[in-house]
DNA sequence: GCCGAACTTGACCATTTGGTCAGATCATCG
DNA sequence: CGATGATCTGACCAAATGGTCAAGTTCGGC
């Protein structure tokens, strides 16, 4: 009920009222470009919130290790993001918009082999570069979805549908082995966030202290060239 | 000091100390083959603790809730193991013992597509039967191994580098196409434990609420054939 | 330079939770 | 039986942790 808490998170989603207030609200949020300090503050804790839930999950994460991280006191943090959890939701979209659209590159008009190849690339390279954004996923997923268990049966669950529509007609055109379309998502969604999930047990079995380029140039080859030859049909050896 | 704690499972690997007391201990860890009580409390608290450490993860889960899942009082629960951490580390180790040795099926004298067909069957079978222990297992090293990370640098990286051997071995023969050998292991075990680690997002995608063996039967031939396809060197098409 | 709103923060609190303990009970063996 | 050690357990405690709050300070528009 205090100033902070009815003031807080100026969205566009929020209970249309009287006109006048809706357009103070909407100079406002113009104005400053959202509140550069709340854009700023926000930006760090969840970069530090998603550090620290990858590390120690949810349950284990504590705000005060996520304050210290974002180098602000802990009461800032609440301020900003009212629970734990709201704070954990939204290190969750950020992860979802960057899992969302790679699926894209599949579309009937496309050569599987590109469209493959690219989509392990990226996927790869998320792995590389957000390993934390990968983990917190994993997390989430791992401990039963309990905060994503709608976005999966949903979003996703249709998304996969629509992309399995691609796979099949591609096996129409006899590109592809007949294969389970969902299946081989799963195929391609565990060979390519295992770099990132697993990467201490990756690290050990190579004996790395880190993942270099290299690593990830290799992983890259292998990925493909397995999921390549096991899934296209073998261009035909022209009749002798 | 008090007397459980110094009484507390007696274990052949305790302190040698005076002849009639080491043949005091002897003479009762055979007597009741190790504490009938013992044996049947450990297990149900093992058990209540795996399942409770794959839905919660360490910092999660509640040694309350896994002496309430065992039906034993929390203090009782202290009484077989000492700490949150011990028990974790019991349960660990029985999930080891299952990973441990499917990969003695790789071996130099094989055909490759029995062996590979023969784990991928097996992790699989992993996978469905005893998902919490993958869960678990996930879960440690999703977090960084705190406690597995001496584990991963001996015992497995030795294990990868013998089984390397044995791939190098089949690729020198051209049985299978020259791929990094450790990285085939990981794409292995990615996808196999990935249907016990991501359920919840298989089964949002199925559309299923839980995973039926039809299922795994056909995540079993999906995987095979793409594994197989993907790393054999196809039989020669016979000169025409 | 003033005003209201946005932001900051140290101090505080209720709850949860791992772990302890002392005393009661039970099993077994001579 | 009776003794001895194993097992059991309710009551308890200290530390950690998520969250609150009231009293500030700063900011942006006028």
């Amino acid at each position: 009920m205090s100033r902070q808490r009815t003031a807080q998170k100026p969205s566009i989603t929020r209970n249309k009222s009287s006109g006048t207030q809706r357009l103070e609200a909407l100079r406002k949020f113009n104005a400053n470009t959202r509140g550069a300090i709340r854009e700023s503050n926000e930006m760090r804790l969840l970069q530090a919130a998603e550090t620290v839930f990858a590390a120690r999950g949810f349950s284990g994460a504590t705000t005060a290790e996520i304050a210290t991280r974002a180098k602000l006191p802990k009461a800032n943090l609440h301020y900003y993001f009212r629970t734990k959890a709201e704070l954990y939701r939204a290190v969750l979209a950020n992860v979802l918009e960057l899992w969302l659209d790679e699926l894209d590159r599949f579309t009937s008009d496309r050569e599987p082999t590109e469209a493959i190849a690219e989509y392990v690339a990226a996927k790869l390279n998320w792995s590389r570069k957000r390993p934390n954004a990968s983990k917190v996923f994993a997390n989430e997923v791992l401990h039963g979805a309990p905060f994503l268990k709608a976005y999966l049966s949903n979003d996703l669950r249709r998304r996969v549908e629509d992309k399995s529509e691609v796979v099949r007609h591609w096996i129409a055109q006899g590109k592809m082995r007949p294969l389970d379309p969902k299946h081989f998502f799963f195929q391609l969604w565990a060979v390519t966030q295992h770099y990132a999930d697993f990467d201490v047990q990756v690290r050990a079995v190579l004996g790395r202290g880190r993942l270099t380029d290299q690593d990830f140039a290799t992983a890259a080859e292998n990925i493909t060239a397995l999921i390549l030859h096991g899934c296209l049909v073998p261009a035909r050896t022209r009749p002798a």
